[in-house]
DNA sequence: CTGAAAGCGCTAACAC
DNA sequence: GTGTTAGCGCTTTCAG
């Protein structure tokens, strides 16, 4: 054992304690910077060494401090993600997938929540910029245009998903919100809906699907498409609730009135089997007397009675195209084309 | 001294570009040191020098860089969460509570994903340890035992959750699931049912509750319970399928058979909606051929209709709670109480 | 209340 | 292939 030292050490700061590639180095008879290469660029470094610093490794425990790599390297192998709550289910995939991809090379994932509203937006991008991720996720929107340009002027690679905005900040892996809500329109047309209506909640991207629902419904020939709008969150609770906001007829006469709504477009597959629950309670028959077409395709849509018809996107295909993307970026790869769009699958079930 | 070369520096590292303290510091005509205070222990500093520090940072839009402060600091305000998988439902609301209470400290969190399986376990441990955390929130269980002791010689405080375990490896909130079978048993019990059944998720803590249940069930005096286990996560579709394994009369004799099962107890909300919806779907009438109680207490158990009886557990209390022990350690303050039992409630309603 | 010096643990540059 | 040196950007320690 080493021999104690009789006085203690005169003024040297508090060190954290642990192991460092120091004592590593130490150990194997090497310099810190090679047992630093045989770590991370094992082919610079000869098998003699190598086996050396490997066993010094297993021997004391050392765990590489990433603070400190991504201090002298500028590269965190950090990412951030930005979502508005983390608990709706929608983004699920998504960030599963973000997730997977990412440790799988070697990055972690940070989750910073913007909320609906965007009061604390700046405040989280300013911890988010602090930690000089090696990339940043964006799901949703990024309320105010100051944040926009705090972002881009971080220089940090962003990644918006969920959306194919004009003017995208850097990348972005998405799918167009109008094509789907004219999608959704032609389908129920075509399967001889007439009174179509919407069930949305308010946040930006829901909207945009439920106007350009509406226009391609007009543009048809069939009459204005009646909208109902929730606050988001989207909930089942909304859906049982909005029913009555959608067919005010109900209680007196039953379905069946000539201007009885007959098909909705929600915004949510929750909002969708909220309105089917009670449209079953209300003695309502879907789909004969009522249509639904859902959004998201969450197994709930999927194992619903009757199935819920929903809009299927690829959320664990965007998460992962998005950190390709991110990954690349920080290898130095140029990336050529910096816009996916994803597309999206209109899933039709018994519920139209 | 050192004789300087006649040339400026050439040789100098590439930095990254960014606005550093040094920056603000010259720009306010101040040491870095003092800049430094400005910003973290501003009652530290003359109102004059705050001023001009806090001009130097509005017009240069210093960030300052958490990696260099944690690395000098030693805490890197970032906590870890170990999740099976994000994509459950069940930890949605500890997740979100813990973002922001911890967020609302100026810590951030990073996510991990441990599997069901725990392959990939080390490696995950391995990331996290090496980013220096303030602290780690383990959701679920850790699968090996050298995880658990290595987490331990990392001297990074944790919190285990969702669990009482008998050995909390440092500071735990949770509840106990065999408190949780015990009273789901007694209280069918108590409704007049007499043949029961689990229908379970495999993972360690649904069965711990199922296992419970059973033993209550027995010393009611009730005969065997009949269990049926399918693979976490769970999901509706695997509900829906078990009906037929629970019931296997069904199709021939209709419900009402002298030993048909009569109440079920679900491990998760998901799973009881699955029953429930194929109960429907094959005409059995809920709650009165069979009773339903879910756990989780997610909307959906509330929105259902029938509306499912489920117990609620208080996840964004265990979220907030977890962030609370883990900010206090990383504080330096004591923190007395290292257990936590948050408890539960069964929640009633009309499919029991 | 303010500052100079030292160094957290690691890696980019340059030698040899 | 391996080592030396000089920082990355910040905060601690010790002095005024």
């Amino acid at each position: 054992m080493t021999s104690e030292p009789p006085v203690p050490a005169k003024r040297s700061r508090r060190s954290s304690g642990a192991v460092t590639l120091h004592d590593v180095a130490r150990l194997a008879g090497v310099a810190p910077i090679t047992a630093s290469r045989a770590l991370n660029t094992p082919a610079q470094v000869s098998p003699e060494v190598l086996k050396k610093v490997q066993e010094a490794v297993a021997r004391t425990g050392y765990v590489p401090n990433r603070l400190a790599g991504g201090l002298a390297s500028t590269r965190s192998r950090l990412v951030a993600l930005v979502v508005p709550t983390v608990s709706g289910p929608v983004f699920l995939d998504t960030i599963q997938a973000l997730t997977e991809t990412l440790d799988a090379a070697g990055y972690q994932l940070m989750v910073g929540q913007a909320g609906y509203e965007g009061r604390r937006e700046d405040a989280l991008l300013e911890a988010i910029i602090g930690r000089r991720p090696d990339g940043i996720v964006l799901t949703g929107i990024l309320h105010s245009d100051a944040s926009r340009r705090r972002l881009l002027a971080s220089g940090i690679p962003v990644v918006e998903t969920w959306d194919l905005t004009p003017t995208p900040l850097d990348m972005l892996v998405g799918f167009s919100h109008q094509a789907v809500g004219e999608a959704v329109a032609r389908y129920l047309h075509g399967r001889g809906r007439r009174r179509l209506a919407t069930l949305s909640g308010d946040d930006p991207r829901a909207q945009q699907r439920a106007a350009a629902f509406a226009r391609a419904a007009q543009a048809l020939g069939l009459p204005p498409v009646r909208a109902h709008v929730v606050p988001a969150p989207t909930t089942l609770q909304a859906g049982r609730g909005a029913l009555a906001a959608l067919m005010p007829g109900l209680a007196g006469q039953g379905a069946g009135a000539a201007d009885a709504v007959d098909a909705v477009f929600c915004s949510s597959d929750l909002l969708a089997l909220g309105l089917l629950t009670e449209a079953r309670v209300q003695g309502l028959d879907v789909p004969a007397d009522l249509a639904v077409v859902g959004f998201g395709n969450l197994e709930m849509a999927a194992q619903a009675a009757p199935a819920i018809s929903s809009v299927n996107i690829n959320g664990a295909g965007i998460g992962e195209q998005a950190a390709r993307f991110l990954i690349a970026r920080a290898e130095g790869q140029a990336v050529a084309e910096r816009v996916v769009d994803i597309g999206f699958e209109l899933i039709e079930r018994q519920s139209s």
